[in-house]
Order: structure tokens, then sequence, then C-alpha cells
DNA sequence: CGGTGTATTTGACACGATGTCAAAAAACGT
DNA sequence: ACGTTTTTTGACATCGTGTCAAATACACCG
């Protein structure tokens, strides 16, 4: 056995802000070898191929990127954890500059499913996992504070309507770049769901 | 003056297709040369690039959208109209087989500004004009709405929440394919913007 | 009716990207 | 030390975009 001269996880991470800067398209292998200071036939032979790659990248961000959001929303009144739910959301599509957007979006619209064929199934899982996994946690949050009479209504239509929500904000982020804009939208969606006067 | 051999917008439909079935990395120009019986050097004779000959099959399609968009926005009641409008929107991701998805969302995130560079910017702004414009138009409606008595409330902030969860289903509907979900997100937004109970 | 100009068509070419493959290199276990 | 195994390395095949110059075909004008 010969030992691998360079580290999984640095590539991976090198490979991942890259692919979010530029899209998957944007970015060649060229580029992440000569970033990561690795051959490129290295990385065919380490993983597969450019989508695999991405794949991997994605999983790794994708893990932290939950961690984070669950522990964000841990504290606080209903009201307040779905306020710092929407800011973590907004300043992950607005981190770096210039913006990078949202890598899941971008990603879905980028890799999905091309032709009938279907062979990027398990990108589109990849994707809709992180969706599912962060409406299930909107979802719980939601929950406990309707048993904490903060909330009244549905918590699986209100937690998909503001995961909907998210996702459009991702497209606008994209079309606009304008802040303040999400912003509001997102403001306006928690009034909705909390019912205006709600506190 | 040597006449054309092809016409122009029939191109441009065949064109169009293609990216959306297959989006616009996965179609290349000889796929679209092939399918339009015309030389490939005579499209970037004719068009000058890739990106350019989409910018314009896109834009014909967004002419065509938004008047059926409008036209089908003309009638019945406030609530009617709404339904009528995520009807339509939904119908349109869901067209084809496999459905095609949202080629606006897909366009803004398949070629919005790549680098630093923002060379997209005529990409970018041609997206961004459609949904200004149905923003526009669904504020319209609500607008008309309001003096009527069938909706209180802020018609941009609204018209705006609309849009934003029409662009969250295209992604959705990317990620899950799942047509019966999209209705319902539709159907509860509808409640949230009109009043749960409201008629 | 024939010549001339002009835009289109056509095919060759340059370039860069993905992905494959076989040969060379480098550790690890025995 | 030696051989096995995996990684590395560089060459190669293929495909897609985009450019260019030569050939072509029509329209217009004399």
């Amino acid at each position: 056995m010969r030992p691998r001269e360079f580290d999984h996880d640095d590539v991976l991470r090198v490979a991942f802000d890259q692919f979010w800067r530029k899209g998957v398209r944007g970015t060649s292998l060229s580029d992440i070898a000569r970033d990561a200071g690795v051959q490129r036939g290295s990385l065919y032979n380490a993983f597969g191929s450019k989508e695999a790659l991405f794949l991997q990248a994605y999983e790794r961000y994708a893990r932290d990127y939950l961690v984070a959001l669950q522990k964000a929303l841990g504290a606080g009144t209903l009201r307040k954890r779905l306020t710092t739910f929407f800011d973590l959301t907004i300043a992950n599509f607005r981190s770096g500059s210039p913006p990078r957007g949202c890598p899941t979006t971008r990603g879905l619209m980028e890799l999905g499913a091309a032709e009938g064929e279907g062979l990027d199934e398990d990108a589109r899982k990849a994707f809709a996992n992180l969706v599912s996994r962060i409406t299930t946690l909107v979802e719980d949050t939601l929950s406990a504070g309707a048993e904490r009479g903060e909330f009244s209504g549905n918590p699986a239509a209100a937690a998909l309507h503001i995961i909907t929500v998210t996702r459009g904000l991702a497209v606008l982020e994209r079309a606009f770049g304008d802040e303040p804009q999400l912003r509001k939208i997102a403001a306006h969606t928690i009034d909705l769901v909390l019912g205006k006067g709600a506190r």
C-alpha cells in the first residue's frame, strides 16, 4: 500500500469552496487540483468523477450546516427561534463576496436529473435529504412552540411553508441580491405563520 | 445579401425546448443544430454564442408566458384568481414528461454570475425581469381585490411573499417531484394571505 | 440578363474540460 | 531486502465551445 499524499478532508473543503463560489459547471477539476496542490488524476482516483467529488463535498457541508442550525434553534421564544432561523439562512446565502447564494438550491438546479435518464438520482437525493431534515427541524420547533401555547395551527403545514419560503429566498437572492428585501420577506412570513399581532 | 436558410423563430423554439428539458449545460449546440436542421456554425453566426441563443429563446418564452398569466388572472374572485395563478405556475413546472421544472429558476441558478466577473449580468437581468413583472401582476390583482374588500393588508408585501413561494415551489418540485405537495403549499399560502376563514 | 457585392454557410482548426489507461513510484508487511 | 498494492503521473481519446477563412448563393444594379 502506498499512502495518500493529500488530506481527504482538505480537498473536500477546497473543492466545496470553489463549487460554492463558481458553481459545479464553472469549476474544473484542474482548478481544484491546482488549489489543493494535488494532481488531477489523483482526484479521479480518489473520488471517481467531478460529480462524485462534489457530492462528497456537499454532504460534508450539509452535515456541518445542519448541526449549526440545530444549535441555533435551541433557545428563546418561538418567534425568536424562527427569526434566528431566517437570519442564519439569509446569512448563509449572503456569505462571501460576492455572495455565494444557496448551494443546495443551486446544486438542485445544476445537477438535478438532466434527461429522462435520471442518473443524477443520487444528487437529487442528497439535496432532498438536507431539505427534509431542515423541514423536520422547523416542524419540531413549531410543535414545541404549540405545546407552550406560542403557536396554533398545523406544524407540518407551517414548516413546509417556511421551508418553501427559504427556497424562494435563495432564488430571489440570486435574482436581485437585495438583502433588505430578503429580511422583509422573512419577517412577513413569521408574522403570517404566527398570526400578525401574536407575540 | 444571401438570405438565411432557416427560420429564426423556429430555431428559438427548438432551442428552448431542449434547454428546458435538459438544461443549458446539458444541451450542446450540436444537439440544437441537428434538431433544427441547421449547421452549428450558422447558429454562431446568427446568435453569437450558446448563452446569447438561450437568452433570446428565453425572452421569447417569457413574453408568451406573461401574456398567458395575465389573461388567466383577469376574472373571478380574488381567491379564485390566486388559485388560478398557482395552478398555472404548478402546471408550468409539471409540464412535459418527465416534468421540466421552472426554466426561470433553473436558468438563474445555472447562469447567474459565475465568478467575480459578473459577465452574465444580462442573463441575471432577463430572469429578474420576468420575476418583477409577475410580482407586479400579482400586486395589481391584490390591490384590485383590496378595493373590492376581498383583501386587507399590504399588497406589495403580500405579492412579494406569493412570488417567493412560487420560487420555492420551483425548487421543491425539483427536489421531490411531489405535485400534491405543491398544491397543498399553494392552498396554504392563499389561506395565509387572505386570512384562513376569509372567503 | 449577367456581373458584383454581401451575408450566410461550411469545414477546419484551436482550446479546454472530462474521463481512461498503463507505466512508474512509494510505502507497508513479511 | 523484497514483493505487493495502491497511489501517482503523464499520455491519450473524446466532446463541446468558439473562431476563422474560403466557398456559396441570392439580391440588386447596370
